[in-house]
DNA sequence: TTGCGCCATTTTTTT
DNA sequence: AATGGCGCAA
């Protein structure tokens, strides 16, 4: 029997998964089976050392990786464990404090789960009423505040303010709060803090649970934080094991509170701790490993590992410059036709990007060529307006605390409860000390009520009333599928949505589509259904059976493997991303970023920058990114990136009027050659590259070019060279007019690409 | 009260 | 390029 177990495992594999109870630590890189660990780890514990499953826990990162594993240990254990509790950190928080929801001090049962867009609203609020300016204070900097202390267990009672910006942060945070326990709501934070506040005030609840979990189970341990961390000690006591898998290479989670130095807290907290260090690979070729072991050794705190394969060899990372980033998207298009030639299926590709607005352009390509695609993130659907405002309503139904819901709904669709009433009508509900949608229920229920309403306004208040009573009255004993065919049936909610533009019928699609979710199933509560909608991620619902390539961000692509990965926009500015580079510890992550990407591969990587990157409408020279360089040449096939990061800034310098015919140049739009829906023709569009040197097309559309820029006002010219008093001598990249002042961009040798104001820079031009 | 149109600002990553 | 905030007209 314990044969079935470990034979299958290597040998670090083995040691890891048979490890006698006690603290440990696998540092497992990418692709070496750390999910198999982990699955294994939990077959044997109740298989093999007689371990109630009732006494485990795991925690995820995603629920998608819960569910994947739940799975795999059925089939190990031919059936399903009764009493394990998996899941991510938040879903576990949540369902244990519904359980303890009468041990918590501020929060009743039905607490709702507030998210960002919820969050943002109680944070305007609270400027407001502190008579803030959201212009010097914008909202969203004081929720990552109060996100960054909640996540360092900081209270707004022990948040200490270093200067005015912090004092005002903790203002905001008080206030915030308290608004929160209002509304009987948490946020996502709150899931995980005030799980950890409450065994610090009750240690009998505390022991309760330590009592149950003697085996606590966690998936990417890198990326916990503070708070995360405290709760993993916490549950531990000093009885129970901890069995941790991570790797700080992958840690890409800073800016959310994840500290992967609780990979040395460890150690400190348990010095007996076990390492256990897994390198053998089984996803990627060993050029893709070296490839990516080449960029991630750049780290200052990198941790050496050698990663290794049985498969030898491989194909060479192919490294491409495109034009703009249609090109590009049209050249990842073309090469991913050929592979699907080649016999790779449709779900084989996978194309990564660092920001979501990226993905525009790539869907726009794809829908061009015809080609399936799903995009993970971007807009995510439990986010889009005609979404949230339902659920808005089951919300305040489940919960009529929550006036943050109430807020969002009580006047969509219109019903003419306008500004001014529904000003009146706040302070009405204050003064009888209810929150709002208990107001209206009371309104709608007591005819002698005292109220201030004229005519229309009650009307319009009265009657919401009443079907809101009638919804909380249906929520007893209807299913939730059900209760939500009521709301939109008699809130006309489909009229609403209907502006006769495609538009409209795409929103209404979604609120199916939820609808769908919620199913017809009696036992579902709102309460399950509501903490379901709200903990989904966006890669939870990924599923591997359409043949269609997958768009994501690299954030989105961890704990994710494909045969064949593009990397795209890899540039100065993207990845590194712009705001990440003036701090070491930042760009470290953006270079963790880049590696998790690369690992994601397992047979082919190709990566690609553009030549001219948009942002809000206009274009930029944009430069390969410093990661490039780090791959080792003979591993690039063709020319090494150093080189063509240098040639890229020459090229940029000779393109400007004497621009070469390159068959690069962006036809105007509507010129594509048309036809693209015949399946004879596999090619709609014309790429302006190909990975693929060969079959480099030659350049078939000599359609004059509307010049993009009329350079004849600027002062400078593209290739001229200019001496700045601070950067030295460089060369100029091109020059635009923006509003009154001309727009320099200038490479300076060693120091980088610089984008200047003529008026201030005092350039000097010199030849 | 509603709805439209103009203006400003924006994008890093997400449980 | 797209969204939100704001002012004005109906």
């Amino acid at each position: 029997m314990g044969m079935d177990l470990l034979h299958s495992l290597n040998p670090a594999q083995r040691d890891a998964v048979s490890a006698t109870p006690g603290p440990l630590l696998v540092v497992a890189g990418p692709g070496s089976g750390k999910t198999r660990v982990l699955t294994h780890r939990i077959a044997y514990l109740i298989r093999e050392m007689g371990v109630s499953p009732w006494h485990i826990m795991a925690v995820t990162f995603t629920n998608k990786a819960a569910r994947e594993m739940e799975h795999r240990i059925e089939q190990l254990l031919d059936g399903r464990p009764q009493g394990l509790h998996m899941g991510t950190f938040h879903a576990i928080c949540a369902r244990l404090l519904r359980r303890e929801v009468d041990n918590l001090t501020h929060y009743q049962r039905d607490f709702v789960i507030f998210d960002t867009a919820d969050q943002l609203q109680v944070v305007k609020t609270a400027l407001a009423e502190l008579r803030l300016d959201d212009k010097k204070f914008p909202p969203a900097k004081m929720l990552n505040g109060i996100s960054t202390a909640k996540n360092d267990l900081i209270t707004p009672a022990t948040y200490q303010a270093t200067n005015y910006i912090g004092e005002i942060t903790r203002r905001v945070y008080e206030y915030y709060q308290l608004a929160l326990q209002t509304n009987n709501a948490m946020d996502f934070d709150d899931l995980l803090m005030q799980t950890v506040l409450l065994f610090d005030e009750r240690p009998d609840v505390l022991q309760k649970y330590q009592h149950r979990y003697h085996h606590i189970l966690v998936d990417e341990f890198q990326d916990t934080n503070a708070t995360q961390y405290r709760l993993l000690r916490q549950l531990a006591g000093d009885d129970n094991s901890i069995f941790a898998v991570g790797d700080s290479d992958q840690s890409i989670y800073k800016w959310r509170g994840a500290d992967y130095r609780n990979v040395q807290n460890f150690y400190r907290d348990y010095p007996t701790a076990r390492t256990i260090l897994l390198e053998q690979n089984y996803r990627s070729t060993q050029v893709i490993l070296d490839a990516a072991m080449g960029v991630i050794r750049r780290n200052a705190d990198h941790m050496p590992k050698k990663l290794f394969t049985e498969r030898k060899g491989g194909a060479k990372l192919i490294v491409r410059e495109a034009y703009n980033e249609s090109d590009e998207a049209n050249a990842v298009i073309d090469t991913i036709q050929d592979m699907m030639l080649q016999g790779y299926s449709g779900n084989a590709c996978a194309v990564m990007y660092r920001t979501n607005a990226q993905s525009r352009a790539l869907e726009e390509a794809f829908i061009g060529a015809g080609m399936p695609y799903r995009l993970v993130g971007a807009t995510q659907f439990y986010q889009r307006r005609e979404v949230k405002d339902v659920i808005a309503y089951l919300r305040v139904v489940h919960n009529p605390r929550d006036a943050v819901s109430l807020g969002r709904v009580l006047n969509v669709p219109t019903r003419g409860i306008g500004q001014a009433t529904q000003q009146q009508f706040y302070l009405w509900a204050a003064g009888l000390g209810l929150q709002p949608a208990e107001a209206l229920v009371r309104l709608a229920g007591d005819g002698d009520l005292q109220h201030p309403f004229t005519g229309r306004a009650y009307n319009a208040l009265h009657t919401f009333g009443g079907q809101l009573t009638n919804w909380i009255a249906l929520s007893e004993h209807v299913a939730v599928g059900d209760l939500l065919d009521a709301i939109l049936r008699d809130t006309r909610y489909q009229a609403h949505l209907d502006d006769g533009t495609d538009e409209g019928v795409d929103r209404w699609e979604n609120v199916m589509e939820l609808r769908g979710v919620a199913g017809s199933d009696e036992s579902l509560s709102l309460s399950d259904f509501l903490q379901q909608v709200a903990l989904v991620a966006e890669t939870d619902n990924l599923d591997n059976a359409a043949q269609a390539t997958t768009l994501l961000t690299l954030h989105a692509a961890k704990g994710l493997e494909f045969p064949i990965v593009f990397l795209t926009g890899l540039e100065e500015g993207l990845l590194p991303h712009s705001r990440s580079m003036d701090s070491e510890d930042e760009l470290a992550e953006e270079r963790r970023l880049f590696y998790v990407g690369m690992t994601r591969a397992k047979d082919r990587l190709y990566l690609s920058h553009v030549f001219r990157r948009s942002t809000w409408g206009d274009s930029s020279v944009a430069v390969p990114s410093r990661f490039l360089n780090d791959i080792p040449e003979e591993l690039l096939e063709g020319g090494g990136a150093g080189q063509r990061r240098r040639q890229s800034i020459d090229r940029a310098s000779t393109w400007s009027d004497t621009r070469p015919r390159t068959g690069l140049e962006r036809r105007p739009a509507g010129s594509q050659p048309s036809g693209g829906t015949a399946p004879s023709t596999p090619r709609p569009t014309t790429p302006a590259f190909s990975w693929d040197a060969d079959r480099r097309l030659p350049k078939p559309n000599p359609a004059p070019e509307p010049r993009r820029e009329r350079p004849a006002t600027t002062r400078f010219k593209t290739g001229q060279k200019v001496r700045h008093t601070k950067f030295g001598v460089g060369t100029v990249i091109e020059s635009k007019i923006n509003g009154a002042d001309e727009e320099v961009t200038v490479a300076f040798p060693g120091i980088g690409i610089k984008r200047l104001a003529a008026g201030f820079a005092g350039l000097e031009i010199i030849g």
